[in-house]
DNA sequence: AGCGAAATACCAAGTTCTTGGTATATGGAT
DNA sequence: ATCCATATACCAAGAACTTGGTATTTCGCT
């Protein structure tokens, strides 16, 4: 088979940076560059009109933000995989950009050959992150610690057993999944409802989001 | 200031992958290698015994799964990174692992030079994540990426008594609220569950709320 | 040694949910 | 005008949940 060609566009309003990406995309053969703009306009234009494979773009541009863009690709149905370099670490910037459909995010100051492996690496189905922009990803999986009002309200017990019930499984299953017996866990979750006063799977999870118990 | 030497343990069932570990650590001046375990037990054991900066782990062990020994870090609030190194790409073991502490997840099929890059950027504050990691956590942010199938998977009237599903209310409860029959409202409901393929209120729950139906 | 909290386990009656059907009315799209 | 999606409604059997009990074991604390 041969070498898969990819169609691009970059958006990026500083000049020094643009010009070093385009560089960097016109080395690797299997690119091609199809336009490079330097403001969020000129960048939505080109993208229905080009229609590139890849989109790489930054996030704070002179008349608006790179992630009107990306959510343009969804918008207009167009089949573009999305790749956001910016400078920006924060939870705000990256959060946003990755709802709106970025597949990867990697910084400005990453060495090309590592741009390069990222845009390789994105178009073959991965998403490649850039580790201090993981470690904010991460974070919403490891959420902070049992606040107080769990650790005082709930037990350890009680509060994975509810976690579970938040999953979607049935008494049975939590019972084999922690290997003791379904009436014993019938009884957790007796005693939950009791602690947090309501009736019903559904209400417990209620209560316990709002409460904050679960993640 | 001087360079960080960080302390280390790694468990790894399979004898190659764990020599191949073994000596990247070793040829690296920063690592000073404590302990090296072939299972659960052992790795458990000698990562209260070292308490180690860093633990390098794998999943499949032969008598359990390095999760346990991840947890077992917070357990004993011993000051250590956990970095796994797996060969399973599906959601249910990176969930679990990151869910548990993990700090990093790349695959046993790294190159040698990228597991020691990331141990460093690990230890820096980053997440290395292997690309392929990354897409899966990815598609916990971007939850309507089949918006065909989902966003416009729920109707105005299903989404609304999912809603109320969701604050606990009963079928009955529903019914009295919207002013239609029970047996309407059951239906709805056995509507909703088809098309997020779930088969009780809380599975419902769980996708509507991952897939950013509610809140 | 004794107390209390937490986790474990069991039972049974009653309630609610789940599932696989069938069926009608309405409104928009072709 | 017809088709299709949506909302409405009903039934019944079986599964799962809820509730109010009782009871044992383990563990930390006094």
């Amino acid at each position: 088979m041969s070498e898969p060609v990819y169609t691009l566009n970059i958006v990026e309003d500083d000049a020094d940076v643009r010009d070093r990406l385009v560089k960097l995309v016109e080395q690797e053969e299997k690119f091609a560059l199809l336009n490079a703009s330097s403001n969020m306009a000129e960048g939505l234009h080109a993208l229905t009109k080009f229609k590139p494979d890849i989109l790489l773009t930054d996030l704070g541009l002179p008349d608006g933000s790179g992630i009107e863009i990306i959510k343009a690709i969804e918008e207009n149905h167009l089949d573009c995989e999305a790749m956001v370099i910016s400078g920006f670490q924060d939870e705000h910037h990256v959060f946003n950009a990755l709802e709106a459909g970025a597949k990867a995010y990697i910084l400005k100051h990453d060495e090309s050959q590592k741009i390069t492996d990222a845009i390789l690496a994105m178009m073959d189905g991965g998403a490649p992150i850039s580790p201090v922009i993981a470690r904010l990803m991460l974070q919403r999986f490891q959420p902070v610690k049992p606040s107080a009002a769990l650790t005082e309200a709930l037990t350890e017990r009680q509060v994975k057993i509810l976690k579970l019930v938040s999953q979607g499984f049935s008494s049975k299953e939590i019972a084999e999944k922690l290997n003791i017996s379904y009436y014993t866990v019938t009884t957790h979750i007796k005693n939950i409802y009791s602690k947090l006063q309501v009736n019903s799977r559904a209400e417990a999870l209620y209560e316990a989001n709002r409460l904050g118990f679960l993640s």
